[in-house]
DNA sequence: CGGCAAACCTGCGAGC
DNA sequence: TGCTCGCAGGTTTGCC
């Protein structure tokens, strides 16, 4: 489920309970995720305190107070939940377990592994593979309608495919994509280079939109949710086209409604009416 | 170099 | 009830 909304909510929710603890313990239950774990992991993280929890793209980024950064990604599946120390037993699929100074633990959950966690140093972070080529962060001041042309500039591909290339820009997945494609009214299918000027500032003001109003979605669901279940940044979401196949598009009336087409392999939800 | 399908892995719901 | 198939929110790999 994770994309940069919910990430960001992940983040958040980990913040509350990590900044400026000691992380006391690692239980390391399962070394293969999408790739090994580090095998110095419990070693460097076991016995440091968190400085801050913060988000990059769709990644999770823990920094210790010696200068380590721990680097997470959900993957497809991941979840942290969070809870009182030993007030569960481990899930199937929790795979690794991080233990406070206060009592806490914090589980990395994740059934099909496609998610990971690394190390790096603070100050050659941005070098580490995983995030060197990343785009610009669609939330921050420095993404607007000229760069985001720029960056499509010459590209030969349908804008869904672009948009889902974390180098073009980075954090948005299959729901936003189709979301922030459905509000610019654009076409999934349209040239990536044929996005300029008054499409790109459409663009970029549906994307920032559709993001932002999923994060104040979860944000104010976070409360709640962690009281009761303890985890984090997964709530019920309303989406306008994603999932809705056959169903009346909700801004326009035409016949058919949403539909549903295969691009790179993953499903695009889309009004063809609406977006051209 | 660029763009696309396939691969990684598990779970779930639909259909037979 | 139980099996098989298709599908799932991400990212990298390898092939053309």
């Amino acid at each position: 489920m994770p994309e940069l909304p919910e990430v960001e909510t992940v983040c958040r929710g980990l913040a509350a309970v990590l900044d400026g603890h000691l992380i006391t313990r690692l239980d390391l239950r399962r070394p293969d995720l999408r790739f090994p774990l580090p095998l110095d992991l419990k070693q460097r993280v076991e016995g440091r305190r968190v400085e801050q929890v913060r988000r990059r793209a769709k990644y999770i980024l823990i920094d210790l107070d010696d200068g380590t950064v721990i680097i997470a990604h959900l993957g497809m599946s991941g979840r942290m939940v969070v809870g009182r120390l030993g007030s569960a037993e481990p899930l199937k699929h929790d795979h690794v377990v991080f233990e406070t100074d206060h009592g806490m633990e914090i589980r990395f959950n994740d059934p099909r592994r496609f998610g990971f966690i690394d190390l790096a140093e603070r100050t050659t972070l941005a070098l580490h593979p995983m995030l060197a080529s990343l785009g610009p962060e669609p939330l921050g001041n420095e993404f607007n309608g000229p760069v985001l042309a720029d960056r499509l500039a010459g590209k030969v591909t349908p804008i869904k495919a672009a948009l889902l290339d974390q180098r073009i820009v980075a954090g948005l997945g299959n729901i936003y994509v189709c979301e922030a494609l459905y509000f610019a009214r654009l076409s999934p299918t349209r040239l990536a280079a044929t996005i300029q000027g008054a499409k790109a500032e459409r663009l970029v003001t549906a994307i920032r939109s559709v993001l932002s109003r999923a994060i104040a979605a979860g944000g104010s669901s976070l409360r709640d949710y962690v009281q009761t279940s303890g985890e984090l940044g997964y709530f019920q979401h309303q989406w306008a086209v994603y999932g809705k196949e056959g169903q009346p598009c909700p801004d326009c009336n035409c016949g058919q409604g949403v539909e549903r087409m295969i691009q790179s392999n993953r499903s695009t939800f889309y009004c063809a009416k609406k977006q051209r």
